[in-house]
DNA sequence: TGTGACCCAAACGTCATACTTAATCGCGTT
DNA sequence: AACGCGATTAAGTATGACGTTTGGGTCACA
């Protein structure tokens, strides 16, 4: 991702993160900033510059004389790519894939449907590259290809729509359709009726049928809520 | 909001952070750190803080030997609320209201669909008081306390929603609700047509009826895009 | 003239330390 | 029991030194 390769402030932070957000230490901790300074054996400055970014994500608020507190999930900056991948890393990952589907469920229709008004040539011709890819792909054991289509399909889609805010959920749709192919359907062959969808949302964009497409990825939606039991509880 | 009340470290971040959302340095502009010293008169220290904290906001990226360079919008963190704030301060403004817009037409029906499965009879009763309440305000040069009664009916939906992103969204319609008060409606009354459709929202959630609830939340945003002239264009 | 290796300096990264500030705790007074 | 005041504590800031990376310039050589 970023030059977050290695030094003691990514070590630090990915060490502190996942472990906040795993609630590993309950709303209302106290971290101290020198016990982490010898927790970690680092210098003031790195411990005090992560506690910064932590508090940027609203996972911890510093106050003097109190310490670093852990503040409650409600007030973390859920919308941090960081922090959705340290929830998909840990114990809360069920709960943060189901949040991240419905919010794909509401929000790929409606890119579906202003891509379809707005996606240039280019982009419709790449949507259809993926859909057929996806058709190739779908059958015997070739998951790792199928699922690269269908993460550059929606990325597609996402940015296609113009919409600047859709277009940065491209990552997060990823890592949800990464994390579903390595969880939950890793044997089996991907739905033959999704795919057929796939393409048909290519060619509804393509023929700017913006009804069409936003149904049919509403359709897509359904089906991936369905795959996680998000239904009438 | 936190406690960046007053101090160095609040002082350099609100100054870089708008600046740079705003576009004053394009991106691949370099800042140099020593420089920044000089300009805000603080120490390193606090310039290094306020770095990491743009850099986790993916505003900025910090190399050696070259400087922290500005990156490109579609880099952003938009879902910041910090970057969302400061976007919505400045000349990005009716992009982002237009953005945002779009989001919330894309999320709330989903929001308000779920939030008629699962609303518990408190949040029922809040939803219905804060309709009739913009029904009680709609009339008579009352704009702010329908404002009010306004954020809290969209921020109960979706916090009813059960759905965690969805609920992180409260902060960004009352910006955006608010926003549209104070620059685009001022003078005139609320649309009569819009007061309605909340008051039969609250009473669809009420009966459970999630599929109304979904259609006439959808008609809202609707109406909210119209306002923006997101149309057809 | 072009290309390659090599060296150097620039700017960030980290550490250590001293000092400042503000909020909490506890004591004593009213 | 309520209130106020000072001592204490931990974060906030400033500064100086050193390490590390890396971009670019120089020089030798083909």
């Amino acid at each position: 991702m970023a030059n977050h390769g290695q030094g003691p402030h990514a070590r630090v932070l990915e060490s502190l993160g996942p472990a906040i957000t795993a609630g590993a230490y309950p709303p209302g901790s106290v971290l101290r900033t020198d016990e982490l300074e010898q927790r970690f054996q680092v210098s003031r400055t790195v411990v005090r510059e992560v506690i910064r970014v932590l508090e940027s994500m609203h996972l911890v608020s510093s106050r003097r004389r109190v310490g670093v507190t852990v503040l409650p999930p409600e007030e973390w900056n859920v919308y941090d790519p960081q922090v959705i991948r340290w929830r998909l890393a840990g114990p809360d990952r069920p709960r943060q894939l189901r949040s991240l589907t419905v919010l794909r469920s509401a929000v790929e229709p409606v890119a579906a449907g202003l891509a379809a008004r707005r996606a240039t040539p280019e982009q419709c011709a790449e949507l259809t590259e993926h859909a057929l890819g996806m058709v190739a792909t779908s059958r015997g054991q070739q998951l790792d290809a199928y699922l690269l289509h269908d993460i550059a399909f929606h990325r597609v889609v996402l940015r296609a729509s113009g919409n600047e805010m859709f277009a940065r959920l491209g990552d997060v749709v990823a890592e949800v359709l990464t994390g579903r192919t390595r969880h939950q359907v890793m044997f089996t062959d991907p739905d033959p009726a999704a795919v057929t969808l796939h393409v048909q949302v290519a060619e509804a964009v393509r023929l700017h049928d913006a009804e069409r497409a936003e149904a049919l990825t509403r359709e897509i939606a359904t089906g991936a809520m369905a795959e996680l039991d998000i239904l009438a509880p």
